[in-house]
DNA sequence: ATGCCTGAAGGGTTCAGA
């Protein structure tokens, strides 16, 4: 099963780029944030494009900004918009969908950016991002939260860390708020393929940074153990940022390799589980 | 000059992104 999450940055202006990415990669799983496209204009303008290539879509979307969504031809169940508990500016945002796709539970996010360290968007960010460590807090087993966290983990996840001191996505605070969500028991399971290696899935659109490979990893799939073992490959692709009309993020695509008892695609509850605890489960609830 | 790009809203420019 292939699993892949892409900050599209306007899925409304991707769509030349993303229709052949599908038919190319053919992701069976896809996380997407900021679609910035309202949910029903996103069902009249990708609907049928999406049907015909086997997906089932969720979709929790705004008008303007922000927006999530998960395409999906494994399974599309028990779908949940938002994020319960999570903090608003000062309304909620759409950021958070959660699905359950081929048995595990995928979660969508689009961190907020948090602008200046110490301004209400930085309280609002890390606020976010405990609400979404409490959600992910209890959840099923086999558990995929990924997107865009708005945070690079360690300073090899920048191009310059001295650059980046006192900025916003390296701070401690960011850091540590993204180590309480993995100390969950979530793997981050690209560096974990590359321990050692330049990865970056973000590139500023300006002064060439992407051709000269100065970016960022800020895109980030995080697995609990039972879904990191199935890991055949994890990669970013590149191919998706070059070229006319990129987003300025490249996709994270992940292989999995089927689960240990054969239980891939839909969930087959056995007679002795229900449904509702065969991965099926609501997106955690917050306390 | 954070605004070297890009996108969105709403107008002829401003805000947001990371």
């Amino acid at each position: 099963m292939r699993v892949a999450t892409w900050n599209v940055n306007s899925i409304k202006q991707r769509l030349p780029r993303l229709y052949p990415w599908l038919d190319e990669r053919r992701p069976d799983v896809v996380c997407l944030q900021e679609t910035k496209l309202a949910d029903d204009a996103f069902a009249e303008l990708l609907g049928e494009q999406l049907a015909q290539r086997g997906y089932k879509v969720a979709v929790h979307g705004e008008a303007t900004w922000n927006g999530v969504a998960i395409l999906s031809r494994v399974g599309l169940d028990e779908v949940s918009r938002g994020l319960e508990g999570a903090p608003g500016f000062p309304l909620p945002e759409a950021r958070a969908i959660a699905a359950t796709c081929g048995g595990i539970r995928m979660i969508s996010v689009y961190v907020p950016n948090g602008r200046a360290p110490g301004s209400e968007h930085y309280q609002y960010k890390l606020a976010w991002l405990e609400a979404l460590r409490e959600a992910v807090a209890g959840g099923p087993q086999e558990m995929v939260v990924c997107g865009d966290m708005n945070i690079a983990p360690a300073d090899e996840d920048v191009f310059d860390p001295e650059a980046y001191i006192g900025q916003t996505h390296v701070t401690a605070p960011e850091r540590a708020a993204l180590g309480a969500l993995q100390a969950l028991g979530l793997r981050d399971v690209v560096r974990d393929r590359w321990p050692h290696e330049r990865v970056f899935t973000y590139w500023d659109y300006r002064a060439g940074m992407f051709h000269q490979d100065l970016g960022m990893r800020i895109d980030l799939v995080l697995a609990t153990s039972p879904v990191a073992t199935r890991v055949k490959a994890a990669w970013v692709d590149r191919h998706a940022r070059k070229g006319s009309g990129p987003s300025d993020h490249a996709p994270v695509i992940i292989d999995l390799d089927e689960a240990p008892d054969g239980d891939i695609g839909p969930v087959v509850p056995p007679p002795s589980a229900p449904a509702a605890k065969r991965g099926a489960k609501k997106l955690p609830q917050a306390r």
